[in-house]
Order: C-alpha cells, then structure tokens, then sequence
DNA sequence: GATTATGCTTTTGTATACAAGAAATGCAAC
DNA sequence: GTTGCATTTCTTGTATACAAAAGCATAATC
C-alpha cells in the first residue's frame, strides 16, 4: 500500500546508528525528526502507520517508540497510543535546570579530557551548523546545534551524563518548538565557537562561564514567563496546521 | 512446567508499580532483586526462564528487560541475551561522579522544596531500613537505603533528575555488590537521619556538606583502587558459585 | 435540541509461530 | 590429547494473529 518498501537507510552523519539493528534506525530516523523539529509536540504516532512507512513491523516501532518514552520525548499513554512529547511550562523548567548541570559538568570535565580529535571533530560540527542556517536549512542546523552538546558530552568521557544528556537535548528540541518566541536566529555559533576555544585552552572557569552564558541566551528566547494560560492554548493547538496524513495532531 | 502462574503480585511497598501492568510488575520484580543483590552482576537473565517464573510470555519479559537496559542495569547483548550489568572500575567512577552531582542537586532543591509530608515518609523509611538491618534482613535494607535516596529526589520535585537518579542508584548497588570489600555495616541509616534534620531545618549548606560526606563513606567501602589487574578477575569468577539452575552466572 | 446508550471501527496489548543466529556437542584428523 | 570442523540444539529476532480496550457515530430517549 506504502511506496517505501525499501532496505531502509541510516540517516544523517551521525554515527550512533552504526550497529543498524532495524529498531536502531526507526529509532535514529524519529529522534533525528524530532530534533529537526519536523514532529510537533502533541503528533500521535501510530503503530501501524509508522510501520508501513519504515516497511517494518509493529514490534520494532513498539521498540523504538518505548526507547524514546524512555528517553521522554515521546508520551505512551496506556491503550491510547504514542504521542511526541510536549512539556508544560514547568517541565520545562525541570528540564533547563536538569541541563544547566549536566552541561557545567560536562563542560568541566571536556576540560580535563577532550582529545585534540574530539576537539576538531567538534569545530567541524560548528562549520556544518553555520553552512546549514547559511543555505536556510533550518531543521538540520538545529539538529546540528542539539548534536554539539551531545559530542561535547561524549567528549566528557562519562557515559551515564551522556545518555543523561541525550535525553535533555531532545526534550529541549521540543520545549523550543513549543515555546519559541519569533524566529530569532537560533542557537548561537558563535558561542559554540568560544566554547571550544576556551575547552582547548583547558581554561575551565572561562569555558563554564561561557557555556552558562549559552544556556541563559536559549532560554532567554522562550516565552516560559508565568503568562502561562494563554500560551498553553497556543501550544496546544499551534501545530494543528501542519497535520500529515496519518500521524494527525491531536492532544 | 513451573509451579508459579498465579496472577502476579505487586512486590514491595514501594507504591511505584500501583499501575499494575504486567511489564511494570515483572520490572519491578526484576529491578528490586537487583537492589537487594538477590541478582549478581553477571547473571545470565534468560527470556524464556523469566518468562515461566512470571507467567507470561516473553514479550513482556522483553519490555522489562530493554528498560533495565536502558537505565544501564542489564547489559542487552545483540542475539546473546540479556545478563545483569557488572560495572567495571571505570564505569563505577563515572557512575559515582554522576551520582555526586546529582546528589548535590537533589539535595539543594529537597530543601527548597520538600514538604513536611515528605520529610516524615522519609523519616518512616529511615525506620524501616533500620529494623531491617536490626533483624538481619540485610538485602530488604540495602534496597530500603537505595529507595531512601530516590524519595529524596522525589521530594525534589524534579522529573528529569528522579528518573537518573533511579539509574544512578540502581547502578551503585551493582557497583557495591561488585565491589564491596569485607561486609562492613553498610549505607549508615544515621546520616540519613541527620540528612533528614538539615533538610527539615531547611539549611542548605550543612544538607549538603552532609550529602557528599554520606557519599565518600559510600566509596570509601569499596575496593575501587587501582589494582584493578586482580579485582577485574575476581570481580568476574566471584559469583559462579552462586549459579542457580536456569538463570546462571555466565560472562 | 441536547444527552445518554449502544453497536461498530480502529488501535493497542499480548501471545505465539517461525526464522535466523549463536553456542554446544560430537566427530574426525593430526 | 588436542585442535578444527560440521551438525545439532538452544536462544533470540521478527512478524503476525487474535483479544481487549478506546474512540466514534448513530440512534433513541428525555
């Protein structure tokens, strides 16, 4: 019925999905939409349309889909389905606090042990994301934005803070698509820039600073002041708009 | 074949799995054995030998696994099965300077927000953890100290923070099962008393200096240092003595 | 006209059958 | 006695069938 019975691709450059078990790349492919932010907070996912687009069956998007509960960009409410996740206003705040200090202890610790690699894959990173919002590729310079602090987390060389880390990245990708105020340019990369400037000078204090710094500007772009009521309801139904075929948004 | 298929039961009064749906109480069962090292590191956890012990099919058991997976307590190994997580040195120190920070956090805005509700379940959990050890139910106790800890983020209000720090804890109790050395009296329920008090008295600083001190004590009961050569080996064979018929200790 | 009942449709929950991959065993050769 | 290979057995991976629950629409009643 579907036209896409393909062998399935991994998507982007980014390396996670190397292993390419089936469920990795359903995974990897709706991690890499919400991150994109091309899934609005509040889109249902249903079982059977996801399979018949990734030409799998519903066991695997089960998976997938638990993972990213798991992960909390992705709400499975009991005998009603999947949704994307769209955080309240004060789990948002929960999120932004959780974040601020996962990303001071990342910084400190990319500080003491980011290799001269990691350090240029990084910078590379800033190039993509500056040639993405360059060409107006909005979704992916996002994306690529959200993937810097993953790879600085990576580069921290804790694995508990980084799986952390993915978690709080992703969420944060939604808190902005529900609450961005205006299009302001985006996260900065310039910032990013002298983040990794002040990292391989290992100058820990200023890279903390700095990277405090970026956490104030992005929330500084988000309307989570108290005004909450009418803004819930714009949350609510701002992205009735852009419902595709089967994976309809609802609430 | 098996004796037990009766309806399943809830475990414990840690009221968590009040949903009641099968893959929660299989979780929970699977996930508080751990905490009370009924399950050693290593242990191989067959589909279809849970399966029979809980009375149901190995779909659920699969849930149940994949979140013990992703908190980092069960170790999923592509087509070999799924085995209880043995935390090397390495990841033991990553593993304890998260929980560090966290802890830290957790206690920072416990005072802030704890309610006096909160503050005597708590104390009731204090309690109970002491009869436990006072009765030489030491495997009900450790898991009572763990679950002390998680209430604490609980009454942090938190969600983010609550959810790694289950991880966290469940972590260090391998951690501690893998590592321990002699059996000295272990997670001291006084400091958790005294933790209790500076809370309650809504003083920051000393609820803190109190916390970190609680968690060198913590590691300082644990063989962590670097003569690993010998500790890995030992860590690896101690338990194949503990095999138990279908779910044995494998590596 | 609004509201509640009731059957129908759709979607999720669970078990199971079958396929594919790994480990174990036995056999043969050195 | 040990090493290497082939076959067998057991375990996991995936799809699918069926059951159960929720949503939806129609109809009946107040």
């Amino acid at each position: 019925m579907n036209e896409q019975l393909q062998p399935l691709k991994k998507p982007t450059r980014s390396g996670k999905a190397r292993t390419g078990t089936q469920d990795d790349i359903v995974y990897a492919h709706i991690f890499d939409a919400i991150l994109e932010q091309r899934l609005a907070p509040g889109t249902k996912l249903s079982e059977e349309a996801l399979g018949e687009i990734f030409g799998v069956s519903r066991t695997i998007i089960r998976r997938a889909l638990s993972r990213l509960a798991h992960e909390g960009v992705v709400l499975l409410r009991p005998n009603r389905g999947a949704v994307v996740a769209s955080p309240s206003v004060d789990e948002a705040r929960q999120i932004f606090f959780a974040r601020r200090m996962v990303e001071r202890a990342i910084t400190e610790l990319a500080v003491q042990h980011a290799s001269a690699e990691q350090l240029s894959e990084l910078r590379q990173m800033v190039t993509d994301e500056q040639d993405c919002f360059a060409r107006g590729d909005r979704g992916a310079g996002i994306r690529l934005s959200g993937e810097f602090h993953l790879k600085l987390a990576e580069a921290a060389k804790n694995a508990p803070l980084v799986s952390f880390q993915r978690s709080l990245v992703s969420q944060t990708s939604l808190i902005i698509a529900q609450y961005e105020s205006g299009n302001r340019s985006h996260c900065s990369f310039d910032e990013h820039n002298e983040l990794i400037d002040a990292i391989a000078a290992r100058d820990s204090e200023k890279a903390v600073r700095l990277m405090m710094h970026h956490m104030d500007h992005i929330d500084s772009k988000l309307n989570l002041d108290e005004d909450s009521a009418s803004d819930d309801l714009h949350a609510v139904f701002s992205h009735l708009a852009l419902a595709k075929k089967k994976l309809r948004t609802v609430r």
